[in-house]
DNA sequence: CATAAATTCTATCAATCTATAGAATCCTGC
DNA sequence: GCAGGATTCTATAGATTGATAGAATTTATG
């Protein structure tokens, strides 16, 4: 269903009904035998966009791995979308808010289950012991969330940007900060 | 200029020029007194975002003060700048795109000259000693914008979120990150 | 008050939009 | 090759859109 590529573009009100099906290489009125209206395509395509996101992050966290691996491969997931183009998943991030209220309902379900399984992803991370005992799980989900998909926009724009480099970047800021590590002795 | 509350609700394309006229209080049609074109609105709108933005940075850059406090300075102006309900920023953010290159033109010098100077302000960080000598100063400034703008987005949306506790937590990921500190002796 | 300038209004045009209806075409199984 | 469902087309309705023109009104100035 490629008339993410049209919304993800132009956006939502942007993209007329003849925008998307010149892009499907149909006539505009035949768009009609496979959506109800363009409001329903719009839902389906931000549905498609999180549900992709959310079955990775799934397996993420059930998987049997420690913290950092899962943090890991959470960002470089939500990154290496972008770079496959998945429009889909910016429609969502940017569109989504145009929906009717019933139709967003599901959405705001997978949203919320996402960032959970993040969250439980930190709180294994402060029962490792890997993070500090004060961290504000949440605070850490809705950041790792902000931060992959701000640099998702840019590596959309870009197509030579070196995913695995940023994604390193992002790891090490996000366990270590930016600061210096005064010189130490360990204790134990 | 009270389409930019219009342009932030609604979006570009979603914004009729009924809808903008009828939050002056005019019709539609006195619009085309002050605007040659809705995109003419649209581009003065994410002007004003932009530079009000900028110049606060430019007091922060130019200022007399220790790597951390500007910092903070920033990422206070950023995301108070978000509860002030500063419309125009968000537009600016959101919508810009929309606008044809040759209105876009100041708005990116504007745009790169704000990330320039919180570049430098990471290399006084990185001089000082403050910051890893090996950090990369573009990325993490991205990495600040980025984070700002997604809280920015989370605090228009819920006016009764503590930014001054968002503020800080989000300094203590930049400079420290998540992980827990090893227990140290210090050495010097 | 009178004149001019600034501002807003009404009315309207031409273009574009979403959505529908029914005809035309394509594909599949017998 | 023919029957029937699936898919696409054309044509059009009805509403809304951005923008313009000129009249009406308000405001400021002498």
């Amino acid at each position: 269903m490629s008339a993410a590529a049209v919304f993800a573009e132009k956006g939502f009100h942007g993209s007329s009904t003849r925008d998307i099906a010149e892009r499907l290489g149909i006539k505009q009125g035949s768009l009609y035998y496979y959506f109800k209206s363009k409001e329903e395509a719009l839902g389906e395509v931000c549905l498609f966009g999180i549900e992709e996101y959310v079955h990775r992050m799934q397996d993420i966290a059930a998987s049997d791995q420690p913290f950092e691996a899962k943090l890991m491969a959470t960002v470089s997931s939500h990154l290496s979308s972008y770079r496959e183009r998945n429009e889909a998943l910016k429609v969502y991030n940017d569109e989504r808010l145009y929906l009717p209220e019933e139709r967003r309902t599901k959405l705001k379900q997978l949203g919320s289950q996402y960032r959970k399984q993040l969250e439980g992803i930190f709180e294994q991370g402060k029962e490792s012991g890997v993070l500090r005992p004060s961290l504000d799980c949440h605070f850490a989900a809705q950041a790792v969330i902000g931060l992959c998909n701000a640099w998702g926009d840019i590596i959309v724009r870009d197509p030579d940007m070196n995913i695995f480099d940023i994604t390193q970047k992002c790891i090490d800021l996000l366990l270590n900060g930016f600061a210096e590590r005064r010189k130490v002795k360990r204790t134990q």
